[in-house]
Parts: structure tokens; sequence; C-alpha cells
DNA sequence: GGCGCCATTCAAACCGGTTTAAAATCTGAG
DNA sequence: CTCAGATTTTAAACCGGTTTGAATGGCGCC
């Protein structure tokens, strides 16, 4: 009853009173317990996990016993904070959330990286920001804070400032996207102009001459890519110059930008949208209007997104292994990050699916 | 003439550099930079930073304006290993990569949590994983390697053993998704009930009796609910069980259910489905088979996704703000990481979307 | 037996912060 | 002018790893 309890918390276990046991904290072993149990040093438990040369079988074998025991890991990050090495990869997008969740390459492409990291235990960081000026504090503090070794580069625009930034951190990066001249961050990404060319020779050979486009957001490299292809193509093709409408990678876009082609006098037969999203739409939109896809408007989209197959009609479309892509980037940027140069990878080549929005134009 | 360059980094301009010694990574000024600019120590700056009290309006000026000068933020990575707190939140999805990238929920919901997140100041780490060792495992190492203070739950199954595993390992967590009885993780999540309630009542008042439903994939807890809601709502209008097919929330899976269905002896005149993925791919199943829609053949979908509205017909559904979810449920979680019990949160509730893809049924 | 060399091993410093306990300084009352 | 009490400041330990420089031990050789 009139117990003293001048150790309050000392005064629940009895039989160990000289020994202070904080009985909350149940984390995990430390490098430290591991050293303990196999009776030596941390630096020798260090040395064994990374492989180092200069340890005894004898004792490599103990350290493995007592890790495997104790079920310890090292833990990255006080591991980061002694090599500098985070162990992760960043990924900023500067985009409003509203919009990142009308684009289909995000997802597949965010597959794809983890898919390349998760084999190399490398970790993932995403930031999504708003202003321009939030995006350089983003790159800026994921590399200080040891958050990340490297950054995926997206959504390039044509003036961008990032990749003189990221450099003149010392930050390793990938350009997700077409090559640049003069950048000084490779770049990986695969050629839009096959699939473009393709799509248009197919139009050309069904009999269509007036082939438009509706192009993705202004100031974006990947929607220029895709929109100087089909200039290209056209002309390859030896049709004269085509409508084009610029529109932003959206469904409403799409919607909108169709309409508008489809008021000129002399409207489109066939029409190549930057991106599957705004194909899909665009069918719509034809249809609405009382046209029939494919047999008084053909439509080609672009990305071969999932719904793409199974539309109706089936949208016939050019194929980027997103997934793929996005693998290879994050095998790519660890290696860079890891300080190898800069090695040039084949990604699979985009590839043309014939399905059933296209048909020859009505005569 | 011989311009001398004093300052040692001016030898930067030469072709070639042979410069023995290349500053990879300009290191970023420390605390300690910031004490001795500031003329105190370490501790006082971190005082200052962590808004403590004890230091007086002298000091405090003297560590601001040094900070400023510096360009100076304190690194995450290092705080992360003293406080054992993160700043930052984990996001597990156990799911093959090519299955992520059709999951319409999925980038809303991120781009929710990122919204929520950023001006926490709080980063979000993204992991893939395939199979469920990987992810227990994945979950382990985020808690004790300080790279996530909290993680979210997602695709509960119906005997899952994620909620005991991170309440085990003390860590922070939140199910996304419907309440569960007994879980000692509590959950957010809407009530999809209510949605399906109004779907079915929609229909009934067209002239609808046969209501059939294509679920989602089995085993998850979201696609249960939606299920029972069906059940449960035919039952409350007076109207007969429905034909049921179970799915997977993929394109692919909605246009087989549907064939499935429509293959009945009796099929049913409107069918709802789980997601809007499989809707649309089930009217463009529906089409295939020469049935119109809305004329033969009703369609409700789930989620609203952007798509929903630009499709032909556009696409009557049940929106649910995802993007609204996910900021409350990284709001939600941060305060659950800091300590704060568990708050319940209003979502904004989910809202019936009448478009065009729903009619009276033919006679 | 004494010596040098190489392979192991480890104590200690370090990464960049936080936090504690004690020292230093400042008050104001007696 | 003293001294207790309150306020401000700092040195040092700590988080969990890596890395270095030096100590230890075993072994062959003269």
């Amino acid at each position: 009853m009139a117990h003293q309890h001048p150790e309050p918390s000392a005064a629940q276990t009895d039989p160990e009173p000289a020994a202070p046991m904080p009985p909350r904290r149940r984390s995990r072993p430390t490098i430290g317990d591991v050293a303990a149990l196999a009776r030596v040093s941390k630096a020798t438990v260090s040395f064994v996990v990374n492989g180092r040369a200069g340890v005894s079988s004898r004792a490599r074998q103990r350290v493995l016993e007592a890790a495997a025991e104790l079920g310890w890991q090292p833990s990255a990050g006080a591991r980061a904070l002694s090599t500098r090495r985070a162990q992760a990869l960043g990924l900023v997008i500067r985009r409003p959330p509203e919009l990142l969740s009308t684009d289909p390459f995000f997802p597949q492409f965010l597959a794809g990286v983890e898919s390349g990291l998760s084999p190399l235990d490398y970790a993932l960081v995403l930031q999504v920001v708003e202003t321009e000026e939030a995006e350089r504090n983003a790159y800026e503090r994921l590399s200080h804070d040891g958050r990340a070794d490297g950054v995926f580069l997206t959504d390039l625009q044509l003036d961008d400032r990032r990749p003189v930034l990221t450099d003149g951190l010392g930050l390793a990066a990938l350009i997700i996207g077409p090559e640049r001249r003069d950048s000084p961050v490779p770049a990986l990404g695969v050629d839009d102009a096959e699939g473009v060319r393709r799509a248009v020779e197919h139009l050309h050979a069904l009999g269509h001459r007036r082939i438009g486009h509706v192009s993705g957001a202004e100031g974006y490299v990947h929607a220029e890519a895709r929109r100087r292809a089909w200039t290209a193509a056209l002309d390859d093709a030896g049709l004269p110059e085509g409508p084009l409408e610029a529109a932003d990678f959206t469904g409403a876009g799409g919607a909108r930008a169709t309409h508008a082609l489809l008021d000129l006098p002399e409207p489109p037969t066939a029409i190549l949208y930057a991106n599957d999203l705004m194909a899909i739409a665009g069918i719509a939109a034809a249809t609405g209007r009382g046209l029939r896809v494919p047999e008084d408007l053909s439509v080609v989209g672009f990305d071969d997104i999932p719904l793409s197959e199974y539309v109706a009609p089936p949208l016939t479309t050019i194929r980027q292994d997103v997934i793929a892509w996005g693998r290879a980037a994050a095998q790519q940027l660890v290696s860079l990050a890891q300080g190898h140069p800069f090695q040039a990878t084949a990604l699979p080549p985009v590839e043309f699916v014939a399905r059933a929005s296209t048909a020859p134009p009505a005569r």
C-alpha cells in the first residue's frame, strides 16, 4: 500500500532492478545486436553484408547466422545517411491532380518503373506539384534530403529548365521522351515517328486522302513530335497537308477538336489522334453527329490503352509498350545514379495495331 | 592578357578537364554550417527550426538569417534517423504491373493523396509488389527503414492479414475501403450502397425488372460490397433476384461477362457493372452483338472515370469523388501517424449520374 | 627464438540531424 | 552585494549504419 515509487518505470519488473528496460520499444534489431550475438564488431557485420573482402569464413558464418536468427536487415535510412545513397528514385509530376487522373500514360509508366525498381531493391518517391517553383523546390529537396539518388523528367516542355537544374545539383536524371540536342541530361524514348508513318500508310492504302490530326497539349515535346511525324508522313506519302486541330490530351478536348474538324467545309475522312483517350472521345463525338465509324470516318489513336480493344468499334491505334519503357527507364536511371555512364538501350518499337475503327472512305 | 583567376572554381571552362577533383554532388550546407555562421550551437539551430521554446529572440533572429543566407533546409533523412519520423507515407500495391495500369481508380486516388500530402510537406513512397510475401516484407522494411510513418492498405481482401501485421509493427495504417468489424486498423471509405440503390431505383423507375450485375474480382472487399448492395437494392425495390456474373474489373472480363449474361435464356434488360471500365467494354460487347444501347440494353457503370462522359452513348454511372477521398485519406493518415486518434471524416457522398446509356426497356 | 608480413578484427570517427543534462547567464529579492 | 531561481546556451550522446587507421594474431623463414 504505502509503497514508495522513486522510479516508477523500474518498479514494474521485479527481478531485474539493475537493468533499465524500456518495455514499450519493440524496435527491430540493429547492427549492434547482430554484432553482439555474433561476438564481432559492428564493422565486421557491415563488411559481411556488403560483401567486402577481409572477413574469415568463420566470422562470416557467425554473422550470417546471427542476422538470420534476429531477422535483421540493414536500415536503408541509416545507410543512406552515411553513404549518401538513398536507394530510391524520385518522380516529380507538375500537373493539377485533376489532370493527372485523366492521363492513361501515367499509371502504365509507373507500373513499368516499379517493375524495374523492385528487383533492384530501389524505392520510388512520388511528388505531385502544381507550380513551377514548387517543382524546382521538390527536386532540390529530393536531392539534398537524400531521399532520391536520381529523378525522372517527364512531360518535358520545349524550353524546359529542369535538365539544367538537375545537372547543377549533381543529381542523376533521365528524360522520358525523345532525345534533345545539347541537353546535359540523357533521354530515353521510343521513336513515335515510325508508328505514325505506319498509320498514315495504312490510311493511305485504304484510300484516304484527307487525313486530319488532333494534337496534344501545345508546348509538350511528345505532342510536337507526333504532330511533326504526321506532317512528315503525309509528305512522304505524297498526300496534301491535312487539317490540324490542337487539343490537350483529354476526352473533352478530343471531342471538341473532332467537332471542329468535322465542321470544316471539307472535313477529313480520317483522323489521327495524339492519344487514345481523345480518339475514343472522337468516335463518340462523330457518332453523336450521326456519322458511322469507320464507314464515314476512320479513327486512329495512339498508345493502345487497355480499354481500346473493348470500345465500339475497337480502336485502331499505335501501341507503345509503356510498361517496358518504364522498366527500361528505371534500370537506366539506377545505373546512372550509381555512376555508370549512359548506355543507349533498345526499347520495343512502337507497333501499329489495326482494329475496326478504320476502313476505306465512303466514296 | 593573363587574367588572374583566384577563385578555385575558375578552371572549369578548359576543354579537357584533367581536373583531379571532380566535385560530384555539391554538398549542401548542414546544420553545423548554419550554427557556425550564426555563432550558436547546433542545438540552438535545431530548437529554432522546430519552434521549441527557450531561445532568445536575438539568437533566433541570427539563426534565421544565417539559414536564409546559406539556403539551408534540414535534411529529412538525418531527421528521420534521429526522430524515427520519415515525413513520408507508404503505399504498397500488390498487383502485377500489367493489371495496375488498367485500374482507373489508382491514378485518381494517387492524385488525391498527393494533393493532401504536399501541403503537409509529406512525401509518398510507392511500391508495387507481386507476391504476398514481398508485400509483407515491404511493409516491414518501410517501417524499419524509417521510410514511412504510416501506410495505406488498399484492395483489402476478406481474410487480409495486413491490418494485424501493421498493428504488430506499431505502424500507423489506414484501410481504404469500407469499414470492417474487429479490425485493429481504422478504415476510410464511402458507402457504395447508396449509389447502387439510386441506380437500381433509376432502372426500376424506367421500367426494368431484370437487372443483372457484373461484379469485380472475387475476394475483394469493395467488389463484395457492391454486389451485396445490388442484391439489397433489388430486394428493397421489390424486384426478383437478378442474374450475376463474376468478372475482374478489366475490359476483357467485362466483355466476357456481358456475353455470358446476354446468352441467358432470359437476358437482363439492364446491367449494373462494378466499374466503368467493364461497363464501357460491356457496351461494346452488346453493340457487337447487334444490340443497341440504351434501347435494347441499359448499362450503368461505377466510378465515373474521365472518359465515361465521352463514350457513345455517354455512360450513366455512379460517381465517386476519388480525388477527395484520397485527399481525406492522406490527411487522416498523417494525423494518425502523428499519434492523434482516428476521427471519422465525412467524405463527399457517391452521386448518381444519369447520362444516355440508360432508357426504358424495349417492350 | 626472433622477425616481418599478411589476413583479420575492431574501436572510433563520421553522416546530419534531435534531445538531454548540465553549464552559463540573467533576474530580482533580501 | 549575494544568492536562489529562471532563462538561455551548449557539449555530448544518440539514431543505425559505413569507413578508416591501428591493433591483434597466425605463420613462414632466417
